[in-house]
Formats: structure tokens, C-alpha cells, sequence
DNA sequence: AAAAAAATTTAGGCTAGGCTAAATTTTTTA
DNA sequence: TAAAAAATTTAGCCTAGCCTAAATTTTTTT
């Protein structure tokens, strides 16, 4: 059986929610992500139990089924496929694309997918640096660090976001970084935790704690 | 206000069935299209006529407002211009497309419709032929003639289809009748008027009068 | 370990878009 | 042109997803 738009933003919500871990969703936190109300997620987690997309007992949160999973990384390759081809094929900015991706995901055929994958070249990243599941539903994640673990005398690469809002995606494009940046951590002042970095070699300038924070960066 | 999926759907559905002339449309012909009952169509059509979407009065069939008008065409060229991306960019066949589109179609975007009009290098026609309506909304039909007004010994250019069922599609297909292909028509039969035509110089077949009824071609 | 607070669920409703059955209007036929 | 048939609309219901208010359960405080 199919599964309704609602219910795939649910299944995609849910496992972001439940983190590296597969932990528990709160009721709470689910009204929060889908601006909806408590009592309106009950109804829906009542639903995916039903059709065994999701485990759930009254006042326990929730996790993914196995089957429900499945579902989720389906939704998440198609988004990310699509804000693939918006920024790489339309010349989309990458903090323009999350509402658009966000209808895309939906459209159900499996074969577009597949050939929407092959067109692009199997991307294994979106263009905010997240991985793209692969056709058998493998997902990833790499082991980035983020940038305030990164100590003065440090180079990395920026290797993504965690904060996907389209006003820090431009602030970054305002600060010259972007994906595959170097960045050389200059000096963090001890009061409010800002740095002073170089990036790619060039440009210095001072990022605050807030920006560190939502940075992905690995060391080379 | 934006429009509902299945708002469009009607609009879209009502520019089809109105033709050419802009005539009126029946309660029962949308019921057919749209695969509801009768019933179902009242309803809608009292909520567009509300929405001033279109002119409609109770027994008396429907047409589309200016507006109306507006809105259909937009959903048709969106429709089109994925047609021409999933045809010329992912390699669909033209039979395989269609039911994609109509859930492409919906995607509220004005600027992806744009870059992606700019990416395809704005196509005029879709992959079956039909004429992809401008930005401003400007949809000009060419008027081709229908196989069957042909006469024996003409030379004309296949240039699109008037049923685009996949069956038919592919019956083409297995016939070597494209966009572009030169018929020349080499004998109509009195009895059942099916015609045996030549295609692009070469290969010589067969066609049945429901064939022929379907093939839009242009004098060269 | 009670009491208070927070989280969650239940009860009862609402809207969009469908449906069936019955009523009404228009069209066709005799 | 009146009766029959066809088309259309109205009335009353249904489901998916949402809502508010009230009830219930869990968690936190004292």
C-alpha cells in the first residue's frame, strides 16, 4: 500500500528526530517539526502503528520499524537527489532548494528515481554535504566533526552544515565558505568562543560561536 | 490564493474538454475525466466558480474564466516541460511519461518552472508534439491536419498524436512512426479506409483508420 | 511520597474531496 | 406536447488530517 504525503514527512521526521541511535520521538517534538498540534501527531502515530511503519506505546514516543526505515532513507534519497539536481542542473542556490525538494520527495515512482540518480551521476552528497542513500536504501553517515572541536593551528575542510536555514546558508555564501573550504582555525577567544580563521588560504575573518557550531569539517 | 492539486486538475481538465472554441463543458464529461461521479463534480465546480475560476451555471455546463484560463495553461506548460525533461534528459520513453507529469505538474514553483524552461533551452513542443504555452502564458496551436484528411499520394510530417495512451504510443513505436517521420500516404482502402503508407522513404506498412484518426501531420 | 507541572491522549469538531440515493431540471422521444 | 430518459443538483455521509478543550498519565518538585 501507498503511503500519503503526510505520512512520509511523518517517517522522514521521525528518523531525523530519533538520531544516530534510533531513539525514542516524543510526541512533543514531532507536533514542534511538523507544526502541527500534540493531539493531531496522536491520531498520525496511531495511523503508521497500524501499518507497521512505526513502533509505538501510549506515552513512550516512538522509533521507526524496520519497515518504516525503509521508507524514510526512501524519502530522504529523493530529496536529496532532487536538491541535487535543483542546484547542479537549474543553478538553484543551495539556500534555495530545501521547499522545493520538499514536494519533489513525494513523487512516487521508483523508476525516476533511479534515473534521476543516473542522470546526476550517482551523487554521494547533497549539495549541503549530506549523504545520499544509495538504491538499496544504505545510508551512511560520515563521521564529521564540528568546527568548535576544532583546536587553533588546525586546517580542515568544510565538509557541511548542520543548520540547513536558508539565512546561514547565506551568511556562509557572505563569508566565502562553502563546501571544500579549508579552513585554518587562527584563534578562539576564550570569552565568547569566536574564532579567527583563514579560509582557503585567503580571507581571514571571525565566526561566531553560532556558526561554528552548525559548521562539519574533517581533518585532512 | 494558491490552488489545490485537484483544482488544477479541473481547470486543466475544463481548457481540454472546452477545445478549440472555448465551449461549454458538461457536469458528466468532467465526471469521466476526472474518473468521480457527478455529484463530486458539482461541488468542485461551485467552489471555482466561487473562486471566480470559472463561469458556471447550474445545468449549463461550464467554461473557464479569464483567470481560469490563466491557471490552466500554467499547469499545462509545467506538465510539458517535464514531459521534455523526462524524455530528453532522464530517457523515458514518450509512452512512459505521461502520469509522472501529472504529478510533476503540481509542483507550486514559479521560478523552477522558469529554470527549468531555461535548462531544456525552451522547448516548444513536448515530447508527443503538443505546443509548450510561453512564460506569458501564450499558447498557440499549429493547426495540423489528422492522417485520415490525407490523400493518396501525399507527402506529409508526423507531428503529434491525438490519443497519447501508451498503447498507441507504443504501436508507433513498433510501426517506426516518430515525431518528424515522413508518411507518404500509397493507398487508402475503400472497405475499412486503413491506408498503406511508406515511412521516411523506406519501410512500407499498414495503418488502420483507428491509427490514422490519431496521427497529427503537417503538409511539407 | 504527595502535589504540581508537563506531556500525552481522548472526545468531539472542522474542511477538502469524495460517494450514494433521492430530487429536480433539461432533453429527447413518441 | 406530454411522457420518458438523461443529466444535474441536493441531501446526507465518509475519510484524511487537522484543531481545541478536557481527561489522563508521566515526570518533576517539594
Amino acid at each position: 500500500m501507498q503511503n500519503s504525503f503526510t505520512e512520509e514527512n511523518y517517517l522522514k521526521i521521525i528518523h531525523a528526530l530519533s538520531g544516530r541511535d534510533g531513539g525514542e520521538v516524543s510526541t512533543n517534538a514531532l507536533a514542534e517539526s511538523t507544526a502541527t498540534r500534540a493531539a493531531s501527531v496522536t491520531d498520525m502515530l496511531r495511523k503508521l502503528a497500524e501499518k507497521g511503519l512505526i513502533n509505538y506505546k501510549k506515552y513512550q514516543g516512538v522509533t521507526l520499524t524496520e519497515q518504516g526505515e525503509k521508507v524514510a532513507i526512501k524519502v530522504i534519497r529523493k530529496h536529496r537527489l532532487w536538491e541535487v539536481f535543483l542546484v547542479e542542473k537549474l543553478g538553484f542556490g543551495w539556500d534555495e532548494v530545501h521547499d522545493i525538494a520538499e514536494e519533489l520527495e513525494h513523487i512516487p515512482s521508483e523508476i525516476l528515481v533511479e534515473k534521476l540518480d543516473n542522470f546526476l551521476g550517482h551523487p554521494r552528497f547533497d549539495p549541503h554535504g549530506d549523504p545520499i542513500p544509495d538504491a538499496k536504501g544504505n545510508l551512511t553517515e560520515p563521521d564529521y566533526k564540528v568546527l568548535t572541536d576544532v583546536h587553533v593551528g588546525e586546517k580542515v575542510r568544510m565538509m557541511g552544515v548542520l543548520d540547513h536555514a536558508p539565512s546561514f546558508l547565506q551568511h556562509l555564501d557572505r563569508s566565502g565558505i562553502k563546501l571544500g573550504s579549508v579552513i585554518e582555525v587562527k584563534e578562539i577567544n576564550e570569552y565568547d568562543k569566536s574564532a579567527s580563521v583563514q579560509i582557503d588560504g585567503g580571507q581571514s575573518l571571525f565566526i561566531s560561536l553560532e556558526v561554528s557550531k552548525n559548521l562539519l569539517v574533517q581533518r585532512r
